[in-house]
DNA sequence: AATGAATGAGCGTTCATTCAT
DNA sequence: CATGAATGAACGCTCATTCAT
């Protein structure tokens, strides 16, 4: 509906809207095409099918936290310091794009491909190496001089996308759990990082 | 296909099937039926309505790992035994029922109410209050008796879960990111497992 | 529901409930059995077919009409009692058989045929001639006698039946072109009846 | 099937054909659509749902004869050119318009409602006044100056009603009482007219 | 670049009818 | 006679996609 605005941002945003509450399968074209103020065909103008819309929506988003893990890698930082970080990090970034990570758990859980293949694609954009795999060697590194309990990168990065990323789906599932609303402010999300931060340091740090 | 089957469960079983790997809105009734053997209107006469098959689906599955967590819970145990023994619990679920989870996720973040209300019903039915809530006090108690360095019941919950479920739906992601393939196998789920309970003990021991 | 009835009765009677407000396209064999208190197969044990039930409760219903009729005009009447009973005979049975004109109607819409053979037939089964011929010989012996102004004996029965059958149908339309409710009273019932008496009286008799 | 012809008027004329045969539960859309030459989906792009194709066909049909009959009514007349004039005008117009008859026949047994909100919002569209009520009020006057020898204007219009309608709907059932084929020649339709003119006159007139 | 109309395959659902017991 | 389960052929409707302009 906004004039002067580039349609392709229109539509991709009006996308995102609908793919990340009712997926691919359920995402109505018509109804991206009417969110975004433009004609149906154009969808197909310029994104060419249904599918292909989707995987530019979860591109254009999952790309924009690329770049920040990135920074935060390459920084020369002790383990400490790292595990102080990285959770607020993704928290901080899934809590100002909570619509992605519902688009990612929805391909995810029908059709992981889609989504692994593009992750590593962007991953293999930004970093000569795979970034998981720096991230990895590093914590390799300080296992191996002793600065942390445990010694396999892998399940050290998967307890740490676990302790970030899951809340944020689970939450609803949560709050009937507890039979309370849990309020969208800065102070739970502190206390959330701040869990996360000292499960991580506690279970890790020597 | 087969004969002298409920077709109620066969049903089911294709559909769970069907639901776990597309969702409620990408499964296709034709599907269920055809691979359960029955005719597409025996799905009607049982469970009324597509979604009304989804429910049961969620529901029948679901219910299954309710009484193994009130087992757990309603033993007493110490701090430590109890953070020992639930990872293996739920890990052990769950990758005996991979389609649960991803059916679980697929409809948290598509349609979150549904889930979440079947879940908070099928609590009720089973224990007198809220197990979540149960477990939630049994925490606070501990808490309170300086037996855990963390005192807020619900942030350990989620890191619990999160630390035990997430990695389920992630898989394809992790295998991509360290670009290797996870085996299905005991060893692997071991050292997940042994990993999760030391990030717990570590980190909520004092 | 109600035990130690015919079946048949039953269900016949349940079918004139459903045809009649929905007609025979529009009337489900599931409601009929379930109002009727009977399994579904029931209908063709006994009626073979959804057609077969339609057909056997319009012969069972219109059947009624014709003794009455037939009891009418075999007594020897003047053209003025003549007219001044029919009406009275027509629109009293249509009233306490509302249900009837509606199917009737309706069959005469969508399959003229059908209720036109069965009205043949019954006529047939119970007078020698035509019920209607013998009707029309009387009015034409009563016009050549210069009785009746006018001499189309079909013409004029076109009239009466016209005037006595198409209210029940009109009803609603009437209620909302005159923006009233028409009560189901014997007051209204008596207007009507004196009008169409008064308008054959004034229109036929010399 | 034919070019150049509005695809909205083909759909409109295609199912006036089926559901004035059928009914709105027995018309088929598929057939609706083959017959008007369009794709299925057409139907819902311009109607919506069968019903909102079924209530279009009622008013494009409904709304020819209103301006006819206010026509008639606005002009000055007396009753006797009134009770000469109308019958023609309804005669004349269902004549030409035979399905319209069965259409709201159909109608108004299964759905009197639908039909009769429609006439009535129809009316309104064209009148200031309810049209029949404005009929209702001409008669009234009439009545009290002592020019019609019925003085309940609602029982004059139903008569006029009846007279005039029921016919085309009967016919069937006439041809098999009389035994003979009534054939859609002017001839018959004069004579009809005259019928209903000739009781109406004498019925109605001082 | 942009639109409204059109299409065909397929969707969830229903229904009259039949079968096994 | 009576039942619950089963069936197959539609049915009304929707959707991603394309076409003509």
């Amino acid at each position: 509906m906004k004039k002067n605005v580039d349609p392709k941002i229109q539509i991709l945003d009006s996308a995102m809207e609908e793919f990340s509450q009712l997926g691919l399968a359920g995402g109505r074209v018509d109804r991206i095409a009417k969110r975004a103020g433009v004609n149906k065909a154009m969808l197909y103008y310029y994104f060419h099918s249904k599918e292909g819309l989707f995987k530019e929506v979860l591109r254009s988003h999952f790309s924009q936290l690329i770049p920040l893990v990135v920074a935060e890698i390459r920084e020369p930082v002790t383990p400490q310091t790292f595990l102080e970080r990285i959770p607020r990090l993704y928290i901080g970034f899934f809590r100002k794009n909570p619509r992605l990570i519902r688009l990612v758990a929805l391909n995810l859980a029908t059709d992981p491909k889609v989504v692994s293949t593009l992750f590593s694609s962007l991953l293999n954009e930004v970093t000569p190496e795979h970034l998981a795999l720096s991230i990895s060697n590093k914590i390799a590194l300080w296992s191996s001089q002793g600065l942390l309990r445990q010694n396999d990168p892998m399940q050290i990065m998967i307890n740490i996308l676990s302790l970030c990323t899951f809340f944020f789906l689970a939450k609803p599932m949560v709050e009937v759990a507890f039979d309370r609303t849990i309020p969208e402010c800065d102070e739970f999300y502190e206390k959330r990082i701040e869990s996360v931060v000292s499960l991580l340091k506690g279970g890790l740090l020597p």
